[in-house]
DNA sequence: TTCTCAAAGCGCAAACTTGCGCAATAGGCA
DNA sequence: TGCCTATTGCGCAAGTTTGCGCTTTGAGAA
């Protein structure tokens, strides 16, 4: 029951089923477009059946972002690795900073495919859930690090704004043409964030 | 074609139609209990058919909570009325103050059974949604005010923001007692926000 | 007033979501 | 090694969501 142990089979097993499910749900709507993808062909392609498709995600929506889901989860797991010392901001926006930079060394192909996919209004729409549904973790992660109590405004309000500017950032990056630099965007609504709104 | 004019029979049965088929889903779910409520009951007792029921809400969630949905929206024209010079944060605040000081004056008893039904899981994470909808027009409204650009990072990082602490107060508020006080929460989330995160 | 058209209500069908219960199986225990 | 229990996969059924097309009705033009 540590930080992170032992997997287990039985554990093994299911995040494999769940990356599958994943990974089918990318490859076909790539192929297909997003809603000529049903899921039951999503559950075929990844061999197991529609109902334990919806064990997994509840929506197709769901399986497309997971992707996104998982990589947000790695993020905040970063944030618990900057020195000790650094206040909360400065280690969520260095730990953002690693990570987005990383993130331009990806296939470019991939990159533009998964953009199309994206744009999609369903999944703009889904994607505010997926950010919405890391706040507790990252509250607690905060929390963590100054000893304040996770439940607390301040703390709250923290993530929130921080999850806040990465959602807005990628919004607007959708928008703009193929190869603008994301971590730009998402720079510059850290700094506002950091800055405050009253002046 | 004005800011707000004529109505228009047409528009108003509509208007009509969607009211009642909130009201009904609010008062079947009081009564009843979210989960034990079905779109059929709800269309039925607004006189219309499931299908039309759909054509004006995608879900149980979103019929619920079209009233909170209607005052947030409320809230975003009454910007609009704040003098020119306020900046627009200073706008916002003074819009929030106003807007939640009014809402301390309705019945107490229906305070505490539509807590009773927001404080349902499903909903909570459906909020998310109602607020992300509105973040387009509010940040209309804080760049008409400004004359920026309304896609700007600037703004939407202010309508998130904004929009952000009144969720997130509006989700502490349902984890504490009843009658605690929700101005003071969004007040102080307000506050956090505008000072920034930075230090 | 009457005509025309677009929007609204709705039935139908296909797809999706979800609680329930049963069968297979991983993992712990004797 | 062999049993016990909780978890996982999944079929089924009830309920929900959504595209399509038909019918009705408000609103503007003739």
């Amino acid at each position: 029951m540590s930080t992170a142990a032992e997997p287990g089979l039985r554990e093994r097993k299911k995040a494999a089923t769940r990356q599958a499910l994943h990974a089918a749900a990318m490859r076909l709507a790539i192929e297909h477009g997003f809603d000529r993808v049903t899921v039951e062909a999503v559950a075929d392609e990844a061999g197991v059946s529609r109902r334990t498709f919806s064990n997994y995600f509840g929506s197709k929506e769901e399986a497309l972002l997971y992707g996104d889901y998982q990589r947000i989860h790695l993020l905040i797991e970063q944030v618990r690795a900057r020195p000790a010392a650094e206040t909360p901001w400065a280690a969520l926006t260095a730990a953002a900073e690693q990570f987005y930079l990383k993130l331009g060394d990806l296939d470019p192909q991939w990159i533009a495919q998964s953009r199309l996919v994206r744009a999609q209004p369903a999944l703009v729409a889904a994607q505010v859930q997926t950010f919405a549904a890391l706040e507790r973790d990252l509250s607690t992660e905060i929390a963590a690090r100054t000893g304040d109590d996770p439940s607390g405004v301040r703390v709250r309000m923290t993530s929130a704004a921080f999850l806040a500017s990465l959602r807005v950032a990628l919004h607007i990056w959708l928008d703009k043409p193929p190869g603008t630099n994301l971590w730009d965007l998402v720079s510059e609504a850290l700094a506002e964030a950091g800055r405050g709104f009253e002046s």
